[in-house]
DNA sequence: TGGTTGTTGACAAGGGTTGCAAACTGGCGG
DNA sequence: CCGCCAGTTTGCAACCCTTGTCAACAACCA
């Protein structure tokens, strides 16, 4: 994603309006790795603007997914996450707490392929054309582990 | 999934008991491969029993799947989806129409990595434990390809 | 500054899924 | 074969997440 200010930018050029609530938006997602839910944003820019509707933070989250700015996220927990993230990457999922964190490369890997490798697979299905891939990794976190081993 | 019959054996021996409702499901699952929605299956039953409940549809596709017997799939499509292939694959879906394929490893492909070899990838993350891997393919389908060339 | 147009906020509706409680029934022992 | 009991089914309401609606409002441009 983008800095706020670049963002205001983008947002004018596309016809958008700059708001304060929308730059609010903005500051709670720069450099948040914990891909929150529309939910969390929402709880995290009501601490400096409490007035601010989660039906807003929904539209300015949809905006800049449709901007491309934003990645959207739906692992069935429950909830679509967000990722301010644009590099190419990966998720892991804990199915104890469904934390979601990134997954890059692993250039440590030498006897299996490389997970930036992906993108040239091709599924062989019938016509179909390959926009994106997404690998999602499901398992357990260290700390739900922990917990499941201290009380089994 | 196993055979209706196989089915009801688990069940009973899971001290779960077998009504004509639970098999009337087995049966529309069985080679089903559009990874149907709960909504769908019951829309299946219900051409051979028209008082099933879609409730007692979700209890049994939800207890199939706690029993391994069934595969869940939530791909952000609205609905969760099941999927009575047990088999390793992965899936593409359609960003258009949201139909779900089955992608199995592409054995021409000899550029790129095997499908099959993903299992062997390990995110590069700190005391995360993999139970799952799954890759899914977003783009469009060979139909939704043909419509939006024709009417651009 | 004044108008235009997009935005906000509160509410309710919508879709998918599950909780609940009463009526019901498979599968057991008798 | 009968009857009991735990597990099931149903219909309904509630739940969560998300979006539609619309009047009041504010950002931007001339």
């Amino acid at each position: 994603m983008h800095t706020p200010t670049e963002l205001a930018n983008r947002y004018r050029a596309s016809g958008r309006k700059v708001t304060p609530q929308r730059l609010a938006v903005f500051a709670a997602l720069q450099g948040d790795c914990t891909h929150p839910s529309a939910e969390r944003v929402f709880e995290a820019v009501r601490g400096d603007m409490p007035t601010i509707s989660l039906r807003t933070v929904y539209q300015t989250l949809n905006d800049l997914a449709d901007l491309g700015e934003l990645g959207r996220i739906d692992l069935g927990t429950g909830a679509t996450r967000f990722d301010p993230n644009l590099a190419a990457h990966h998720h892991s999922v804990c199915n104890d707490c469904g934390t979601i964190a990134d997954v890059f490369g692993d250039p440590t890997a030498d006897t299996s392929p490389q997970i930036e490798d992906i993108g040239a697979l091709a599924p062989d299905v019938d016509g179909f054309v390959v926009s994106s891939t997404e690998i999602i990794f499901r398992g357990l976190c260290r700390s739900c582990q922990e917990a499941s081993t201290h009380t089994p």
